[in-house]
DNA sequence: GGAGTCACG
DNA sequence: GACGTACGTGACTCCT
């Protein structure tokens, strides 16, 4: 090894001093690179990688012809030792916005000023001091002597000290920064820099400077007027009102930023330059500690220059695997986010529209990725969030969320209806870490008369509300939710429309559909590694249950502000990957524009005849009460008709009749289809049981469950929509479930006709013919199908005209029926033995029929056998418009498990590409109904139907708008060969309308 | 809280 | 030849 002059001590002229500024090395170096980690016991050591392959990049100059002439003279790593700096002291919130380390850089830090020892170079840190002022007091000695200096970062901060003989350096860009960089960064010579950064300020740093004003702005006005001070006493003469009158009132804060951003050249130094001599590192040692750190290829590179024998000298025994404590502190966390690291690449499938750029919320991959990383690594640390209980604060944090851009925003109310319950505080989030919470409404001090119980320091709701709503509104901030339909319905009720936004729940869903589940706990242990507090723990559970404004203020502060830390934490691991997986435009055109549409659906609700419902009650109650005699009469003793076990009893205990059979638990099976039986048989028990059942059903979950829900104030029915809750990609409909009314018997249309229009109005109902079978004509690729279709044929029938060769004229409707059950048994991804029960036919006979459709149809066999395969191989299928259905058993070892799966997976590109067309077509409605000046609203989505309230006089024209988008609705993305028919009628109820 | 049943597409 | 089935939901009632 060619000895570095040992000798050279005395710093002087054409030398090169070397400084390095640790500290911003290791940040940078560790979003730059991958995280990679010591293979042995996953310590994370991707920036001590980088940081030993710069070191011998460094002291190796001039050596093999390396490009970082001249070679260091002299060399120090310099790191910041504490948080309290002078800086501190005159101004505290100086660096106060910095986010926690993350947690796999931590133990990062330590092994760094290790490798630095190994390397044998000085390692300096100073309390009370920023490394950049000790940077800036050796670079100012050693250019005094003459000597020639490079600065080690990219930091901006650090360009104040760029002249002749001082330069930067890059180590990630690899590039150097000269005057000429500095002036094309901050449009001003070096020595002007302290002046722009006073001026323009920094966000990161928090370094105020003056409002307005950019650096491109104070580079002008320094160019006019020479430094800051001239600027400052001239300030009146300046033109433009609002940057005069700025640069007038804060002058002073323009001042004090100046002294954060100039740094210090005179620190009294512990280690001298003359000290930071850049000495020959014992080979023995550095190749001991790069053996430890299990850097192979570095190793042997250094072994090979030294020329010393690798296996000859052991690790260092402090440092190597399962000897060091180094890995203490790191949580599991760690772990996802190199899993979720590895799934970033910057691949985009072709095709894929991608996330729109110019939104807010729109990262740059690498960002993205460092963002990522620090939403999994920073660990919850509930200590940090607010309790916001001044105006003066919430604004505080308002502007924070605007510097930002992003903003994770949950809302806190006294129920789970979001068109009833009351707000009782909000939560924002900034950053990981960064959250805070705001009470408005929480009780629990003594309820006077004028009290109301309120407790104090609550920001009245209506001041709030009003700072609030321009962030909500504001286009520039995008405001992330999960499960935002519901937040978003509590803040339209008090007139704020949250625009733009995302939703991390919806994210999820269109990532990972039947792979996970979307709730908010779930996505935390899954992505975060976090347990996020249990609404229980805070309110408390069953009949003791609290509401919200009733918990402890600190327990529900905490629960508020950690929900909407942990949104924004999923919003940055989960975002990039609709990127980088190609469902961007799945969630950009199906998923993030219903929340609007669905959640103005549900606040306009439904209205219903509450007397209809009543008398029917009363009808079903007086049929069940004549059943239930005779019932019991046929039993020969009183029973509880509602009680399977007991029904079990009498009939195949008591009674004795045969053919019953058992439930997977080993009970009697009492349902319908062997009820059914025993009743075609001659028994008449049965029969009566079945009408009882049915009038049961009516009665409890129609005629009296919904004028329950009628709301208070606006006397219509709200149902609410999930659009996370299928593998499919249909929506689900609850409390109540609005897609599940009767209709298939004649009682049941009863229940139908209390669904009613508004006066002066009519219901429209529009429905898609046959979308399913359509669509499998289309994605199974079968001419004879497709050609009935587009000849507008009756598609049952000419299946069975062509099935059993029966002509479709005066075909007898047995032989129809049999073909539509095996029509929809394919939809089902068909079974001989599902057939053969549906139709009560022997199973040899439903397998001819089912060989006989495949013959005749060729195409559709290929297509379940393609889908079984893909699903197989990839764990999913996707629908015609890229949505992806995941069926993670479909390798199950169990036949009947994988059976299932196969099926459900044939299904759901059937039942989904319908799901995807009647959103699109939902997405594009209302827009569709306002440019044609029609004040048709949409009220109901049935998977393959929308119920839409219409004044009477606009009836004939909404009909063929509402047709038109529904029909369209698969192009451009999609150009179907198969047509898509809709059928719509208006009518003064459901019923009638359907 | 799970099981059984049944309403819908 | 196993295995036990049509696909997707939500609400109500029993009963442990």
């Amino acid at each position: 090894m060619p000895a570095t002059d040992a000798h050279h001590e005395t710093v002087d002229t054409g030398d090169h001093v070397v400084l390095i500024d640790g500290s911003a090395y290791i940040f940078r170096a560790y979003h730059a690179l991958p995280p990679l980690t010591r293979s042995s016991d996953k310590l994370p050591v991707g920036a001590v990688a980088g940081f030993c392959n710069m070191l011998w990049k460094l002291v190796r100059a001039g050596q093999n012809g390396g490009g970082f002439a001249p070679k260091p003279t002299h060399l120090a790593v310099v790191f910041d030792k504490s948080e309290q700096t002078f800086r501190k002291d005159i101004y505290p919130l100086y660096k106060a916005q910095r986010p926690e380390l993350p947690e796999d850089l931590r133990p990062q830090f330590p092994l760094i000023r290790e490798a630095t020892r190994a390397f044998d170079l000085a390692c300096v840190e100073q309390s009370g001091f920023e490394a950049d002022d000790l940077i800036a007091t050796y670079a100012e000695e050693a250019k005094a002597r003459g000597a020639q200096v490079t600065v080690i970062s990219s930091d901006k901060d650090l360009m104040q000290l760029v002249d002749g003989l001082v330069r930067m350096y890059d180590p990630m860009k690899d590039k150097a920064i000269g005057v000429e960089e500095v002036f094309e960064k901050f449009g001003v010579a070096p020595d002007k820099v302290v002046d722009v950064q006073s001026l323009a300020g920094d966000s990161v740093d928090n370094v105020p400077g003056v409002p307005g004003i950019g650096i491109k702005t104070a580079a002008q006005l320094l160019a006019e007027y020479g430094d800051l001070d001239t600027l400052l006493a001239r300030a009146p003469e300046i033109k433009q009102t609002k940057r005069r009158e700025n640069l007038i009132a804060f002058a002073d804060q323009a001042r004090l930023s100046r002294q954060l951003v100039t740094l210090k050249r005179d620190v009294p130094l512990d280690v001298p330059l003359d000290d930071i001599a850049v000495v020959e590192p014992s080979a023995t040692r550095l190749v001991a500690f790069l053996k430890a750190m299990e850097f192979a290829t570095l190793t042997r590179r250094v072994a090979e220059a030294y020329e010393v024998d690798v296996a000859a000298i052991d690790p260092d025994p402090g440092l190597r695997a399962g000897a060091s404590s180094l890995m203490a502190g790191l949580d599991p966390a760690t772990q996802t986010a190199e899993a979720a690291g590895d799934g970033l690449g910057p691949r985009v499938t072709p095709g894929d529209e991608g996330a729109p750029m110019g939104e807010p919320g729109f990262t740059p991959l690498a960002l993205a990725a460092a963002r990522q990383a620090e939403a999994t690594a920073t660990p919850v640390d509930r200590s940090r969030y607010e309790t916001v209980t001044t105006l003066a604060r919430l604004e505080d944090w308002i502007a924070r969320a605007r510097e930002v851009g992003v903003v994770a925003v949950d809302t806190e109310t006294t129920g789970l209806d979001p068109m009833q319950a009351e707000l009782v505080g909000f939560s924002l989030a900034t950053g990981p870490n960064e959250a805070c919470y705001v009470p408005l409404t929480h009780k629990g001090g003594d309820e006077g008369l004028f009290s109301e119980g309120l407790l104090p320091d609550q920001i009245p709701v209506r001041d709030a509300l009003a700072a609030l709503k321009p962030l909500m509104q504001d286009p520039a901030v995008l405001k992330v939710g999960q499960n935002l339909k519901y937040d978003w319905l509590v803040l339209r009720r008090l007139g704020i429309e949250v625009a733009p936004y995302d939703d991390t729940m919806l994210i999820s869903y269109v990532l990972d559909a039947g792979a996970s589940p979307h709730g908010m706990d779930p996505l935390s242990m899954r992505w975060l590694g976090h347990t996020p507090i249990k609404f229980e723990e805070v309110c408390g559970k069953g009949k003791g249950q609290i509401t919200f404004d009733r918990a402890p203020l600190d327990k529900a502060s905490e629960y508020a502000a950690e929900d909407a830390d942990v949104t924004l934490r999923l919003w940055r691991v989960l975002k990039p990957r609709l990127a980088s997986e190609g469902k961007a435009t799945v969630y950009e055109t199906l998923e993030r524009p219903l929340v609007a549409v669905l959640a103005r659906m549900e606040a306009r609700g439904i209205r219903i005849d509450r007397q209809m419902l009543s008398r029917l009650s009363g009808e079903f109650a007086q049929g069940m009460g004549r059943l239930e005699a005779d019932i019991s009469e046929m039993a020969g003793e009183s029973f509880n008709p509602g009680s399977p076990k007991q029904l079990g009893d009498i009939l195949f205990g008591k009674m004795a009749i045969p053919g019953g059979r058992k439930t997977p638990t080993g009970a009697w099976s009492t349902g319908a289809d062997v009820l059914e039986e025993l009743a075609e048989q001659g028994h008449e028990l049965p029969r009566r049981i079945l009408d009882w059942r049915q009038l049961q059903k009516l009665k409890s979950t129609y005629a009296d469950a919904l004028p329950s829900y009628v709301h208070p104030e606006t006397g219509r029915v709200h149902s609410s929509f999930a659009l996370a809750a299928t593998t499919t990609g249909r929506l689900s409909s609850s409390e109540p479930n609005l897609q599940n009314i009767p209709v298939r018997s004649e009682e049941g249309r009863k229940i139908r006709k209390a669904f009613i229009a508004a006066p002066g109005h009519k219901l429209i109902s529009a429905d898609y013919s046959q979308i399913e079978l359509r669509l499998l004509a289309e994605i199974a690729d079968t001419p004879s199908l497709r050609q009935a279709f587009q000849d507008g044929l009756d598609i049952h029938a000419m299946t069975a005209s062509e099935m059993f060769g029966v002509p479709i004229e005066g075909m007898p409707g047995e032989v129809r029926r049999r073909a539509k059950a095996i029509n929809f048994g394919i939809i089902y991804g068909i079974s001989a033995f599902g057939l053969a029960n549906q139709l009560s036919i022997p199973r040899e006979e439903a397998g001819a029929y089912i060989k006989r459709y495949f013959e005749r149809f060729p195409g559709i066999r290929a297509y379940m056998d393609e889908t079984r395969a893909f699903a197989r191989e990839h764990g999913y299928v996707e629908t015609l418009f890229g949505r992806r259905c995941h069926y993670p058993d479909i390798s199950a070892k169990n036949p009947s498990i994988r059976a299932f799966n196969e099926r459900a997976a044939i299904n759901a590109r059937l039942q989904g590409s319908a799901a995807d067309i009647i959103r699109r077509a939902m997405v594009r409605m209302d827009g569709a109904l306002e440019a044609a000046r029609l004040s048709a609203r949409m009220l109901l989505q049935v998977h393959d139907e929308l119920i839409f309230e219409v004044p009477d006089e606009e009836v004939d024209a909404t009909i063929p708008v509402v047709r038109e988008v529904m029909e369209l609705a698969p192009f451009p993305a999609v150009a179907l060969k198969v047509p898509l028919k809709v059928d719509a009628r208006a009518a003064e109820n459901w019923d009638e309308a359907h």
